[in-house]
Parts: C-alpha cells; sequence; structure tokens
DNA sequence: CGATCCGTTGAGGTGCGTCAACGGGAGTGG
DNA sequence: CCACTCCCGTTGACGCACCTCAACGGATCG
C-alpha cells in the first residue's frame, strides 16, 4: 500500500489541479508549497519538514503545487486505498483530523503575519518558527538550518527577496542573530526575538 | 446534547486562550473570528454565515476569538459528549474531516491574497468570495449584503479603512459595482471582476 | 439633542517594492 | 583543470501603493 519516491532539490511532487490520487508523508527532507496567480506572483503557503503530511487539504483535484526544497524523501498512500483502510481503523481518522486542525491553527497565525505584521516581525517569526519545528525534532534551537532560498522566503512572508536579505543584515547589524553561513542562522537571544516577532 | 444560543451584534462568542469546551453551528447571522497582537493589531481570518463550524480548528484552548457580526443564532456542541457521539458514527469523523479540509483550502486561498494581491484585487476577490457563499445558500449572486463594516472588512484584506473605502469608490467610479446602500453592493459584471481579482 | 460610530475624502509621509549593479559559488563543458 | 555561465545573495538609489492624520457628514442611540 505505501511506496517511498524520492525527488530531487527543485523537483515538482505535485501540481495545482491535478487530480488528487495520493497523500504524502515527508520522510527526509523539506518541501514547499505553492499558489501562483496567472501573472506569475507566488504565495508559499507552507514549508513541509520530515513528519508532514502533503496533500491533506484536498477536494478531488490539489488546490496547490508543490516542490522539493531540498531532496527528499516521502511516503506516498494511493488515498483510495487509504480511505478503505482508515475505515477499518477510525481512530486513524480522529489523527488525521487533529493534524488538519494544526495545520489551521498555523495557517491562522500565518493570515496573523501576511496581514498585519512589518518584515522585521515576520523575519523573526519565521526564525523562531524554524527553531521551534528544529526543536520538535530534537534538534538544537539554535543555530537553524535554513535550506530554502531568500527568495522562497519572500514568497512564503510576502515581501521581495531584497526585503529579506535587508532585513537578515538589519537584525544581523542589531546583534539578534548570527549567520554563519547563508542558510546556518544563530539565534542570538530568543526572547528578546520573540518580542520583535508580536511588535513589542 | 445541543442547545441553541444566540449573541447579538459586537457580542464576544469565544475567546482566544478559552478552553475549548464547545464546537458550534451557525444556524443565522454572521460571526468573525481574528487574532489580535499585544500592540491591538488584529486579524480576521474568516467570516462564517450559516452552516459554517466554529471551533474546529483546535487544541485544548481557542487560537483565536470570535464575535457576531450581526445577531446571531449557533447551535453548541458540548465537545465531550461530541466526541464519544462522533466515536458511534464514524461518517460524522469523515465530515468534519471533509470540512476542515475546506477550511485549509480556504485559508491558503486567503493567504495569495494577503502576501501577494493588491487592494483592488484583494476587494474584488473578498465581493466574488461573498458572492459565491451567497449564490451557495439560494440568494442572488448579486446584490450580495455585505454586512461586515470597512474596519472588519480592512481587518480581513490586512488594509485600512480608508484604502477599503478608497478602493470601493474606485470601483464603482469604473462601473464594476453599484452601491445600492453602504451594504448592499450589486456586481456588474461577475466575469471582469473575476480577472480583477487575479490580476489580469 | 448631544455623543458616538461609521463611511468618505483629501493631503502628505513612509515602508517596502522596483530597478540596477556586483561578487561569489556551483555546475557544465571543453 | 580551467573558463564560462547561471543562480543566489547583497546593497544602493529611487518610486509608489498604501498608511497616517485630519476633517466632515450622516445615521443611530440613549
Amino acid at each position: 500500500m505505501v511506496r517511498t519516491i524520492t525527488a530531487t532539490h527543485g523537483e515538482t511532487i505535485i501540481g495545482e489541479g491535478d487530480a488528487a490520487e495520493s497523500l504524502f508523508n515527508v520522510v527526509t527532507g523539506w518541501v514547499k508549497i505553492y499558489k501562483l496567480l496567472p501573472d506569475g506572483r507566488r504565495q508559499i503557503t507552507g514549508f513541509l519538514s520530515p513528519g508532514d503530511f502533503l496533500g491533506l487539504a484536498v477536494n478531488d483535484t490539489y488546490a496547490y503545487s508543490a516542490e522539493a526544497v531540498t531532496d527528499t524523501q516521502l511516503c506516498r498512500f494511493p488515498r483510495k486505498r487509504l480511505e478503505s483502510f482508515v475505515d477499518d481503523y477510525p481512530h486513524l481518522e480522529k489523527k488525521l483530523l487533529s493534524i488538519a486542525s494544526n495545520e489551521l491553527i498555523q495557517a491562522q497565525d500565518q493570515m496573523l503575519l501576511l496581514g498585519r505584521k512589518t518584515a522585521k516581525e515576520r523575519i523573526a517569526s519565521f526564525l523562531l518558527n524554524l527553531s521551534g519545528r528544529a526543536e520538535n525534532t530534537d534538534q538544537p534551537a539554535s543555530p537553524v538550518s535554513v535550506p530554502m532560498t531568500r527568495s522562497d522566503i519572500a514568497d512564503f512572508l510576502g515581501l521581495t527577496t531584497e526585503t529579506v536579505s535587508r532585513t537578515f543584515s538589519s537584525l544581523k547589524k542589531e546583534g539578534h542573530i548570527r549567520i554563519l553561513d547563508g542558510h546556518m542562522i544563530a539565534l542570538e537571544d530568543p526572547d528578546r526575538l520573540h518580542e520583535l516577532a508580536e511588535g513589542d
């Protein structure tokens, strides 16, 4: 019933509008999911890391595209078989509902970020988010690995690459973060960063 | 098990951080759900109309507040009793999961709007959204009733009241909408409005 | 009939976008 | 192994879409 598939950096995993035949679980690596406007503007609605599900929010066809940020392994569950399997184990349904609930809560946080936070608050929130996810998988809270490009970060936070870059520089100059290389970032004072993320 | 409750215009129904003891279903009227930043900035993450559920995205405590936009009637389901009830009727769990899925899809659309659309595109999207919801409940697609204030609309779309007002005026001047009174709006050309909403 | 809220419009300011230039690293092909 | 190219990240100069501040008229309500 389950098959492991791999996707390399930049490879498309699912496309918006495709028939939603599978549910995936990320095993290793990072995946981004995004929506496009006709003129090419892009909004990344989430980054998935190991343990996250891809393809829950669905309705016959996928409402978004997904692409590998890093080389990635995923478990693929054919949706039809999964459904009959879930019928036999009702507690799984409950588990899926709880996962969807958590995704909804995260989505609402992201709406608050996109609708009402400044660039600096967005970047601080983003770094804390990554840091928290690292902790949840028994990795250090700092330094955090930031595998996505500035352009991905910009499209996730509703900014441009230039603003993302400038804001990183400004946080660095103010001593809130240290950039080890472009993709490893140390959080110097998480509590202060948390205040920054909420505008205090 | 079920009790009907009422809330009048402006009344708080649930508060962010409260113990999540109930699930609600809107019977009549409109409800807004929102999150606040410490300094008072507000993001409305959704408007609920009859048939919508309140309190699905939850995790012991509510992650958002909810307030009645108009006078409202809701069905209240105590969460504990509901859970055991749902255990006995597994297809309900499936129904709830499908509802949560749809909310996730809507949330992703809203992220695209908040992160990447212009003020005009946001207003056009908003009006079409209201119009579509009206149609789904056997009401005319135009004119649509817009029961919320400009300030609510602004906090939903990540704008200010002034920008909302100016954008309505501009859409009116260009002949895309007709404002019957402040809260009834006729969509003159839904197809054109749909193009506007996506930046064509 | 004052007080308050809501919606609208104008004038001016600003945070972030746009456009441009440049350096460094990774991949590629000869 | 070395050019060559492309992509990524950074920084600067400038512009603009939207925010801020302000004023005002109308509706609602005690």
